[in-house]
DNA sequence: TTATCATATGAATGATTGCTCATATATTCA
DNA sequence: TGAATATATGAGCAATCATTCATATGATAA
């Protein structure tokens, strides 16, 4: 069985597999929403962030409170509220001396929880894995 | 309504709201949870590898055909399939001088899936909030 | 006003990272 | 065997980023 192979040009690479390849790129996403997508996934690829944000989930808290909570300083957990109600993420209100910090969207909560129920089952499924082999 | 507020140092911060700081403490997850997720999540930080990782969600591919989707690099490609596949999102498989990538985990899917709906109906939430304003 | 407290922020720094370039490895085919 | 092709990888570089340090801002209370 031959099977006849076009190949395209583009980069420093040939496209082998040209049919599936096209099939490909029309079901793909746009790339600004990959972007959008990215980005706010980097957003939750720091573990100070991360904790944070596990943190707020529980309750709304103050700078000083949540620093510590992680047991950092108050200016290191204060950039890095910046970064989060940048990405909209959280939000904050002030009262008095203080300012509360809350997180600003449902959704947020949802892809937390759901990335920590399913990074359990996957690790779980990857070990499993491991004793297969 | 005087508040009585105890103050234990810690770092340059002060605690302000013990009780309630303790009671999410205990409800914290562990750190190396969260520090798993964190990891997890920074893989997907990239739109680099988020567009990898979309197109494998349709179908398995080869290198340079990733490549040619993507636009870029054969070597570029290969370093970041390369991280994914450390981070056991993505698995390969030899035939003959090709060899194959795909998704390891049907959790990846989902993860992937659910986060570009959140973030659709995410995005959709915050442009209302703006018009609210 | 002045002192104090809670928070924010700019600059500097060390660490990480994504890509390029050159090259190595692995496989097929002549 | 040697040439061609697909993939992998190490070094180098520029860009990004998380933290620290010093300081600024904003608010309360004396």
């Amino acid at each position: 069985m031959v099977k006849r192979v076009h190949r395209v040009e583009r980069c420093d690479c040939v496209l082998i597999h040209e049919t599936m390849v096209n099939q490909v790129m029309t079901k793909m996403p746009m790339d600004s929403t990959l972007y959008d997508l990215a980005e706010l996934y980097k957003v939750f690829g720091d573990s100070t962030r991360i904790r944070i944000l596990w943190a707020l989930v529980e309750s709304e808290m103050c700078v000083c409170d949540i620093a510590y909570v992680l047991n950092m300083t108050q200016s290191a957990t204060s950039h890095q509220l910046k970064v989060l109600k940048q990405a909209i993420i959280v939000k904050s209100r002030r009262e008095g001396k203080i300012v509360y910090y809350s997180i600003d969207d449902e959704h947020v909560k949802r892809i937390l929880k759901q990335g920590l129920i399913h990074n359990n089952e996957r690790i779980t499924d990857i070990n499993h894995k491991d004793w297969e082999v």
